[in-house]
DNA sequence: GTAGGAATTCCAGTGACTGGAAGGTCAAGG
DNA sequence: CCTTGACCTTCCAGTCACTGGAATTCCTAC
């Protein structure tokens, strides 16, 4: 199979395979004529990554993953560690962002937003200023 | 001033002071030793940027922000415009997080967590497989 | 034989820093 | 006068996970 049936095959890019093989992630083989020759396990391990990457784990996660999910002696316990220090680290983004749209939103509703000049979110990006002193 | 002055007054490391310096944001001046020299408005100019970075504005933003803070005769509504659209940028970000936070959740219940291999995680980012084809 | 599409490699760039090396400057203390 | 140590300087490399693009080769069809 060619890099571009399995980048179909995988939803990931051609560009992106090749990545994934340069940093250790894949190894297919090659044909006479040097393209790569993807066997069924390599596109399965791809669509494993794809959707691993679409879950946000970071690629050396996914590195532990492919190698927990390839160990047949696996225990589940190790997985789910990792997913549950992947969950607690998008709960904290979660939080961070939603505190930042919270003042967002209080900016933007604060600002008339019309031809003047007079504005409450530069006002506050600027931060306190001395009554007195321009 | 010294930068590690202003580095204490506006909450930016001094790396990063001088990376601003080097992509254009702020242009201290220099003493005859060569250290850099920061004026007041220099000072405030980068605690202006901290928070808007801190509220997760891109550098580019920041330097419009900029710039529309010392156009004495901006308009309101550009600067809102601008927010408004980071603030949408910052909702989607949420919306998108928050949909895996789900999925990552139920893979996480439904995984006992124990010494043994079998794992609901590992089988769902397999993908499906055939009944009778392991 | 020529066009095209797809494959290859390699280099550079993204965003916003961060780390570290190698060296210059300054004030205090012996 | 010399050293110590904290601070400053520049420059280069690395982060993360790709992505874009150039230059070249391969295969297929007409």
């Amino acid at each position: 199979m060619k890099i571009g049936d399995v980048a179909e095959a995988s939803g990931l890019s051609a560009k992106t395979i090749r990545y994934y093989e340069d940093i250790g992630l894949i190894r297919p083989l090659r044909g006479e004529n040097g393209y790569r020759d993807f066997a069924r396990a390599d596109v399965h391990k791809l669509r494993f990554l794809s959707r691993a990457r679409s879950l946000g784990f970071s690629i050396n996660d996914c590195r532990l993953l492919l190698s927990l999910y390839e160990d047949r002696s696996r225990a589940s316990a190790d997985v789910k560690a990792l997913a549950e220090a992947h969950l607690r680290r998008v709960d904290h983004k979660i939080a961070e962002l939603e505190g930042l749209r919270g003042t967002l939103r209080h900016l933007v509703m604060q600002c008339h937003g019309d031809e003047r000049p007079e504005c409450p979110i530069l006002d506050d990006l600027a931060g306190p200023k001395a009554a007195h002193d321009g």
